[in-house]
Formats: C-alpha cells, sequence, structure tokens
RNA sequence: CGGGGCGUAGCUCAGCUUGGUAGAGCGCUUGCUUCGGGAGCAAGAGGUCGCAGGUUCGAAUCCUGUCGCCCCGACCA
C-alpha cells in the first residue's frame, strides 16, 4: 500500500482519532460515520531516506505528466484513499499542517467553497468555536472564497464529493452472471457494492451514502424511542459464550477464531451474551432499570450458502438492541415501543411492510414479531388476512379449531382394496372422495424414543415447526425412519390410519372435524372408508400441527388468508430471562432482594434494508430510490457542454445554488454524451434530475423529470421552480 | 454435508472433445467525426489461461492434487 506514493502524507493513530472527533463536528448528521481526512505529514515515513527519494522522485514525475494522466491516475491508480478525496484540488494544496491550536475542516463541498472561517455559529456546535484558520490557510482561499449569496448553515448540512467526475461511479451495460435477484444485479451493476469473496462485499462511495442514510434513520428512531447506542466488539471471547451454553449449541454458522495463545474466539454473530456481560458490571439496582442499548455493528454468520447478494450475506451490518426490565409487565411497554420505533424506520425508508407474528422457537411463551418487506422475492412465506390485521409468518400462522361440530357418523365402516395406491392423492382419485375427507398419518420420532403418529386432513401439511413444541414429539423435530414404521405398523408407509393403530396418534384440529374420513388401514394396499373419530378409533387429542393454507379462514376470525412473499428487515423478540439467568445476572429490588431482570432484543438488518427496497422499487432501467435514502436528491444533467459553455456555466451555478439552499445535489459533469449519461442516470436512480440543454435554455426553461415518471416537464430556469418540484 | 458446474484481458464469455503462434464483445487509451437515450472510423494498451505437481519434444487443452467461486438439495431458523 505504501509504494503508491503516499509516504509524505499519512494518518497517524493520533491524529486520525483526534480528526474524526473534529471533522465529525463540521459534517452533517448523517455524514459524521464518513471518514474525515485530513492529512498531515507523518514523521515516523518522511524520516526513512529511501522512502522520502522514492517518493520525491514520483511527485516530480506526476507534475511532469501531461494532463490527462494526471486525471487517470487520480480516479483509478491512487486506491481509495485519494480517489475519494475528491473535488478538493490536487492534494498538496490541501496539505495543511494539523497541530495544537489549528482546527482544519478543508472539506468543501467543492475546491471553491472551504469551510473555513465559518462563524461558530453556523456548525451549532461547540468544537466548531476552536476553528480558527492559520494566516497562510485563510490567506490561500481568500481570492476564491465565494461565499456570496450563500447560507454558510446550509453549506454545512450539504455533502462532500457531488462532482460524477470526482466520484467514483462505476456502472456497467451487462448483468453479472451469479447475480439471481434484481437488488443484487442492480447494486452491482451500478457500482454500489463489490463482491471481494462469497457473501462479502464493499460498499463502494455510492452504495455507502444509501447505508449511511438508512442508518441515520435507525439511529434517529432508536434515540427518540430512548435507546442509548453504544458499540461492542465484532470479536469476542469464547468464555462468554460458553457462559451462556451457546458455544457448543452454535453450529458452524459460528466464525471461531484462535488468537496467536491459541484462546478461542468468535466473530460475533449477536452480541446477547456481551451486553450481559456489560450489565452485569455495571448495572446493580432496580433504579438503572430499565435501559435500552443498541449499536450498529458488523455481524458475521458463516451461512452454509450465501446468496442473493446483500439479502443473505455472511458479513453485514445490524442495528441490534437490548433492553432490561424489572418485570414482564414493563418489557412488554418497551416491546411495544420499539414496535412503534421500527414501524417508523420502515415507513421513513420508503418500505411496504408488514409485521408479522414470528415463531418463538424453543423459548416457551415468549413473543416475537417480524417486520417484512414486501416483495415477490422474498425468502419468507407469510400468512396475512384480507380483511383483519392479521399477519404471521408462514411458521408461526396459527390454525385454530374452526368451531363448527363434526358431523355425525353416516357411514359404515368398509375396508376396500387400493392396490398401489400409496399417496393421498392416488387414493382419492382412485376412491373418487374429496382430498379433503381423507385423514393421513405421519409418524415422527417421540421426544421419549419410540413413535408417535400425527393425523392430518389430506389436503394440509406438517408444520414441523409446530410439532417440535407438542411434548410427545421430539425436539428438533424429526420424522421416524421408514424401517422402523414399518416395523411397527407391519405395513408400508402408504397405507398407515389411525384405527388400530400401534402408536399415540395426535391430530391436527382440521383432521378432527372430518366425518366418514378414508384413511390407510395398516395393511398393505389397502384403505378404510366411512371412519369416524370415537366409533372406529378413539378420538385422538387435537393441537395446532398443520401449514395454514391460502383461503383459511383467518385465525382471528377475520377475513382470510393469503399468501405474500416477504424480506425479513427487522425482528422484535422478548427474551425473558433466558440470557440473564445463564449468565447470572440479578439486580437488587426495592427489599435488598436478588431479581433476575426480564431482557428483550431487536434487531434491524440495516444492510439488507438496502437491497429490500430496491427489490420494490426498481424498474428496467435502474433503481429508484425514495428521497430519504437516495445517495443524492438530484442529478443535474447538463448536455452538450463541450460545445455550450452556457450550459456548462447554467449547470455550475444551479449546483452552487442547490447546494446553498442545502439539497444534496450531483453534478455530472463527466461531459458524456446524453445516452450514457441517461442511463447511468436511471439506473443510479437518484430522485429528482434536471437538464439542462442548449434548446431548453432558448426558451429559458429547464428539464425536470421525477426518477420513474412517464415524461419529463420543461420547468423555468430557476432554483426556485426546481425547489418547488423537489418538494411538491 | 451430498450432488452438479465453472475458474482464460477490468467485465461477459469462446477456445479444451482431437495438445503445436491466446481470441471475441463490452470497457480502457489516442486521434478524427458525431453527440437529447448506452455512436462511427482508425490506431493502441492489456492475459506466466486459479495454483502446484505430472505426462509430453511441446499443455489453456490430457492426468493428479489443491484453492476459490456458482447452482441444486439437505441442514439451520
Amino acid at each position: 500500500m505504501d509504494d503508491r506514493g503516499a509516504a509524505d502524507v499519512c494518518r497517524t493513530p493520533r491524529s486520525a482519532d483526534a480528526d474524526r472527533q473534529e471533522a465529525g463536528q463540521l459534517l452533517d448528521p448523517w455524514q459524521r460515520h464518513r471518514r474525515p481526512s485530513v492529512l498531515r505529514p507523518c514523521p515516523a515515513r518522511a524520516r526513512q531516506p529511501g522512502r522520502e527519494r522514492r517518493a520525491v522522485r514520483r511527485r516530480r514525475a506526476r507534475r511532469r505528466r501531461p494532463g490527462p494522466q494526471r486525471g487517470r491516475r487520480r480516479s483509478g491508480l491512487l486506491g481509495p484513499v485519494r480517489a475519494h478525496r475528491s473535488d478538493r484540488g490536487p492534494p498538496d494544496r490541501h496539505q495543511h499542517p494539523v497541530g495544537a491550536g489549528t482546527r482544519h475542516a478543508v472539506r468543501g463541498p467543492d475546491r471553491n467553497h472551504c469551510l473555513h472561517g465559518l462563524p461558530a455559529h453556523a456548525a451549532g456546535r461547540r468544537r466548531l468555536r476552536s476553528a480558527v484558520p492559520t494566516a497562510p490557510c485563510a490567506a490561500r482561499h481568500r481570492g476564491r472564497f465565494r461565499l456570496g449569496g450563500y447560507n454558510p448553515q446550509l453549506l454545512l448540512r450539504s455533502s462532500v464529493a457531488m462532482r460524477l467526475s470526482r466520484f467514483p461511479l462505476s456502472t456497467t451495460k451487462e448483468t453479472p452472471a451469479d447475480a439471481e435477484v434484481v437488488s443484487h444485479q442492480l447494486l452491482l451493476r451500478a457500482g454500489f457494492i463489490r463482491k471481494l469473496g462469497a457473501g462479502l462485499y464493499t460498499w463502494m462511495p455510492m452504495g455507502l451514502r444509501v447505508l449511511r442514510r438508512i442508518e441515520t434513520i435507525v439511529r434517529e428512531e432508536m434515540d427518540r424511542a430512548g435507546a442509548a447506542e453504544l458499540l461492542m466488539p465484532s470479536i469476542q471471547p469464547a468464555e462468554l459464550w460458553q457462559e451462556s451454553g451457546r458455544w457448543k449449541l452454535m453450529g458452524a454458522e459460528m466464525l471461531r477464531i484462535k488468537d496467536r495463545h491459541q484462546n478461542d474466539y468468535c466473530y460475533g454473530p449477536t452480541h446477547e451474551e456481551v451486553i450481559v456481560h456489560h450489565a452485569k458490571q455495571d448495572v446493580r439496582s432496580y433504579r438503572q432499570l430499565p435501559f435500552n442499548w443498541y449499536q450498529v455493528q458488523t455481524k458475521f454468520r458463516d451461512e452454509r450458502r450465501p446468496r442473493f447478494g446483500l439479502m443473505r450475506a455472511r458479513e453485514f451490518l445490524m442495528k441490534d438492541a437490548y433492553s432490561f426490565h424489572m418485570d414482564a409487565a414493563d418489557l412488554d411497554r418497551e416491546y411495544q415501543n420499539m414496535r412503534v420505533a421500527y414501524a417508523k424506520v420502515f415507513e421513513r425508508i420508503g418500505a411496504d411492510f408488514r409485521i408479522v407474528q414470528a415463531d418463538s422457537g424453543n423459548i416457551g411463551g415468549a413473543k416475537s414479531e417480524e417486520f417484512h418487506i414486501l416483495a415477490g422475492s422474498g425468502e419468507d412465506l407469510l400468512a396475512v388476512s384480507t380483511v383483519g390485521s392479521y399477519a404471521a409468518n408462514m411458521e408461526a400462522a396459527a390454525c385454530p379449531p374452526s368451531g363448527k361440530p363434526r358431523p355425525a357418523a353416516s357411514q359404515a365402516l368398509e375396508q376396500v382394496s387400493t392396490p398401489g395406491q400409496k399417496t393421498c392423492e392416488q387414493v382419492s382419485k382412485f376412491l373418487s372422495v374429496a382430498l379433503t375427507a381423507k385423514v393421513k398419518l405421519l409418524v415422527a420420532k417421540g421426544r421419549e424414543g419410540g413413535l408417535v403418529a400425527i393425523a392430518l386432513r389430506g389436503d394440509h401439511e406438517l408444520n414441523e415447526v409446530k410439532a417440535a413444541k407438542h411434548p410427545l414429539i421430539a425436539s428438533p423435530f424429526e420424522m421416524a425412519k421408514i424401517e422402523d414404521v414399518q416395523a411397527a405398523f407391519g405395513c408400508e408407509v402408504g397405507y398407515l390410519g389411525p384405527v388400530k393403530c400401534p402408536v399415540p396418534v395426535i391430530a391436527d384440529h382440521a383432521a378432527l372435524e372430518i366425518a366418514d374420513f378414508v384413511c390407510g388401514a395398516n395393511v398393505n394396499d389397502h384403505h378404510l372408508k366411512g371412519v369416524n373419530w370415537g366409533r372406529d378409533c378413539d378420538v385422538a387429542p387435537g393441537y395446532d400441527l398443520r401449514k395454514i393454507c391460502e383461503g383459511d379462514a383467518s385465525p382471528d376470525g377475520q377475513g382470510e388468508i393469503k399468501f405474500y412473499r416477504g424480506i425479513e428487515g427487522g425482528h422484535i423478540f422478548q427474551l425473558g430471562r433466558k440470557y440473564t439467568e445463564a449468565m447470572s445476572f440479578t439486580v437488587l429490588d426495592e427489599q435488598g432482594k436478588a431479581v433476575t431482570p426480564e431482557m428483550g432484543c431487536y434487531g434491524i438488518g440495516v444492510s439488507r434494508l438496502a437491497a429490500a427496497v430496491i427489490e420494490q422499487r426498481h424498474d428496467k432501467d435502474g433503481m429508484r430510490w425514495p428521497d430519504a435514502i437516495a445517495p443524492f436528491r438530484v442529478l443535474i444533467c447538463p448536455i452538450g457542454t463541450d460545445k455550450s459553455e452556457r450550459v456548462k456555466a447554467v449547470a455550475e451555478q444551479l449546483y452552487a445554488d442547490l447546494l446553498a439552499a442545502g439539497v444534496d445535489a450531483l453534478l455530472d459533469d463527466r461531459g458524456l454524451r446524453p445516452g450514457p449519461m441517461f442511463a447511468d442516470a436511471d439506473l443510479v436512480g437518484i430522485p429528482h434530475r434536471v437538464v439542462i440543454g442548449e434548446k431548453g435554455l432558448a426558451a429559458n426553461q429547464y428539464e425536470y423529470k421525477k426518477r420513474g415518471a412517464e415524461k419529463a416537464d420543461m420547468i423555468d430556469a430557476s432554483v426556485a421552480a426546481v425547489l418547488e418540484r423537489l418538494n411538491a
């Protein structure tokens, strides 16, 4: 990395910290995580004679090089650090020495604008009061610092590198071969992300802006909801996981690492253990409860099969929050609080979403809901009521008894020959009875060993998640081995039935509601007709064991069920005392008695949300970002800048004016022909586009087009007219 | 974890069966023309064919191993 001419300028650890603090005060909120890049000479490096000589040679060579090659070098070869510092002119001109007493924010919106010397109130932040420009610096900028007509306060709010000629954007016409879903294809084509390995992606500058905006919205809503941000390490010691018992429970999904002392660590797939550990350190009294701590942190889950780009990546960005409470009622209050905050987040990023009931896993009684962004490419199937508010993940969707009494028996029991008819479909066709008039029997492994038979209506499917919760059935659910079933029943699996069944039978509610049904005779090549519960076999105890079907009545009695596909973007969960107990976290209550706190956890897949929004909002030309999370808000496309100085000048002026008005504007000053320029504009999906051309200017007009609109409108050639459209 | 496939220029891929001078399109560079929806012509730059062994006079091509990636399934929830 250091043979690229960076020997003369580099970051020292101290300056990086200090700079981050200082620059962070100057940038607008959603920019505050962007790395500041105030450069200073690095004494350690400069002292090395060989390095210094090489650097000097390179600097000289660079100066000798004619223009075009310099341009190429800046944009392509210098690597990300320099490439991102676009728009600030040649690097050497802005390398201010930074030391005690000098505070610089060299990042202006472009090389003609500098933040030096702005009044302290402009930033509204304490640190800026010490922002005194050094004399040489102030002098250097005096001649070119055009503040006329600018509102410095607004200037601060606008962003940094906004000329496409200096913004590393790399788009392709061709769709990458291994990208299956639209979001993955578009993110790659538009150069928002680049793949580094299986399930590993680099966020390129344009994409990172989107990610940061989503992050900011998440932070704002979490802060507003009263949660406090912290940041935990991504690497965690094994001891914590051994303490909670999950070191053994977690499968290969958890990436385990050894350090040089052969101590075990993992790259955190989640942070329950760490947060409880810290809570134990600092929280001892009921007076300190409740609280909610959150972080935005990179997680790693070693998925067996990472796919769909950001949707199921191995490394991803997640906001995870953990709350602690004295009792379940207070946990529930915070849970509802988070539920509201999450809804606001999803609304703000412009997602069409549903809150669905989720499976609470093996932690009985705990409440859990997922926030799903509806999309045909979603990995989860959702059962949603057509009328009421009921919505649940397929796994969790309840199938209660219909409440209708079982009809009386009207047929006599009869054994019929059904040679070779093993499946429900075959039998129902062979005997000409409806699939819904058949009962099928599945055999699962029992919790205490042995076998358990599960009776379902012929057209229904077993929900294994529900089955695993049944006291008689093994958890995790496992079907019985075919040989064991044949040994127990004395017939092939195609002819099983509840009559004279050799193993305990449990039944789904729906199977219990039919009379005169058909089922296997427990004899090869034979079925029974006219079977009735109670008369012909014991009435099996009824449970909810099946998967819900499209068209079923909604469990809340309002409307019927329709299926949607969704992308899980958020998940809120009442954990109860699972982790606090396992890790012996207690606080003293008012009576001085030790109490184990209740815990909740709440996650949002930040990087996944970016992909999910694209899945919902795109067309054949590219992405369509909502204003709230677009990488830029408005794109200025001047046409024919090589011929028309006027177009160029007008575009520059509009760009400057929009920045001054606090609008995140991007100027396409690459001088491309209109075709590629518009194609890129559509692909990147910036919500508003202003085209400036000689034709329009002749009539004193700009062309305005909202991304996705049918056609463009001509508007007055003024900032006011543009702003009006932006705010429409 | 089981099955299948692919690693050749920055990207998408051909060439491999049947061993003998490494190719196309896109992109990139330069020039001229063109330029309101992914331009044309001309001239260029760019690859130790994933890596390591082996067979052979000779390997992108055949063999063995290895690494990486992709797809299907199972697993996980």
